[in-house]
DNA sequence: TTTGCTTTTACGGTTTCCCGTAAGAAAAGC
DNA sequence: GCTTTTCTTACGGGAAACCGTAAAAGCAAA
């Protein structure tokens, strides 16, 4: 099993019982940061002293408070970890449910494990950690369920830019400069409109609107 | 300090803690359920044996599983557990972070404390127990702060509603119709335009999906 | 009941959005 | 090189949304 685990969560709760589970699974005295600048840290730190990390286990989001950080959350703390230290795997436990988002984190950061906060987490995320040391991913218990919702639709780069863009208060009719201004093609306003279009027919939807909240439920804006 | 404490939380990992935080304060192995039922269940048992509980510390939202449930959340199981034992002490525990849903528990179920899943809340639980038992109140660290949020502008239910229709796709010409027959007041289109454009000049919005947008981010819809 | 004030509704003109068609540009095939 | 196909853009008519104004309805106090 892994022996040096670095932990990156803000709540304090979570925190003692993440060690308190990795404790049941023989790792003894694992590092811990209620910050991810402060986990990134760790991080450097152990590679310079020789003693390299070979887990770590981060939340996704970090409140903000007082103290200033670099690096806002779990998300990017994967990133930077991983860029001084390629082959640490890691494993994200968070509340986050949005396919989008846990998607996200496999194919883009490269996570080796998702373990969502709910009920039974504590054994899953043993479980997780068992799988992951094998080499193995760790996908969450509902993932193919979840999955499902996604495959609704395929959205692309362009889509999801508009959609942000009526999201923000930015008129139809002037989409079409600002994609041209950001070298997005197409820009015409009637493949604006093209686009929308086949979102809402794919997903039955009437009105823009709809869509900006879908879009806000899966996460993707 | 209580000794007998009853923990609703469906969370494992926040379980384990929460009970490992009350260890810390000599209180001896705390009831707890993983389900809102079975905690309303132990409080009936506890009257019946004569031996009730003096604290409930319960989460607020609880994901719905194979089994089904007949309380659904934290709030409804304070107002269930309080009918049956009016003086038992209530201490929720959540990640809720909006002020309006915490007012509404203090000022309608009459909870006696508040600690939000934070940075420091293993102390903050500590601290919020003390004082309940002393009699008093324990709001949440940040509590002004975050009542600056609630001041930007109080939605009605009339403007949770339009902007509810609004996502899901009924036409703004249409919404009178619907608040008619629902027997909404006011219904009509210029009252639905003067509502819309009331909050869009507050949040200094141009667009409806700007109001979607917002309103998903804030939990409302 | 009448008066004065507020809220709600109705209406019309302007802007934006919606949607179909067709022209134009780019890519693919021969 | 030329045609075919596909993608992108331009345009125009009609529907919906936006916005200001004025009439109507509620409501409170005299």
């Amino acid at each position: 099993m892994f022996q040096n685990v670095l932990i990156a969560e803000d709540h304090e709760h979570t925190s003692i019982s993440v060690r308190k589970t990795l404790e049941d699974l023989g790792i003894l005295s694992p590092r811990y940061a209620y910050y991810c600048d402060d986990a990134l840290m760790w991080v450097k730190k152990g590679i310079q002293e020789g003693n390299p990390y070979d887990l770590l286990i981060t939340d996704l989001s970090f409140d903000a408070d007082h103290r200033e950080q670099r690096i806002p959350g779990g998300a990017e703390l994967i990133q930077a970890a991983k860029q001084i230290q390629p082959d640490l795997k890691t494993l994200v436990f968070s509340a986050e449910s949005k396919v989008a988002v846990i998607d996200g984190l496999f194919k883009v950061q490269g996570i080796n494990g998702y373990v969502r906060k709910a009920r039974y987490d504590a054994q899953e995320l043993k479980a997780a950690m068992e799988e992951i040391y094998k080499g193995k991913l760790h996908f969450p218990a509902h993932f193919r369920e979840m999955n499902r919702q996604k495959n609704a639709y395929a959205f692309s780069n362009l889509d999801i830019t508009i959609i942000s863009l009526l999201a923000q208060g930015v008129l139809q009719k002037d989409i079409p400069a600002y994609l041209a201004q950001n070298q997005i093609r197409p820009s015409g306003l009637s493949s604006v409109e093209k686009r929308l279009n086949q979102m809402k027919e794919v997903l039955e939807f009437s009105k823009n609107e709809q869509l900006v909240a879908f879009c806000k439920d899966m996460g993707m804006i």
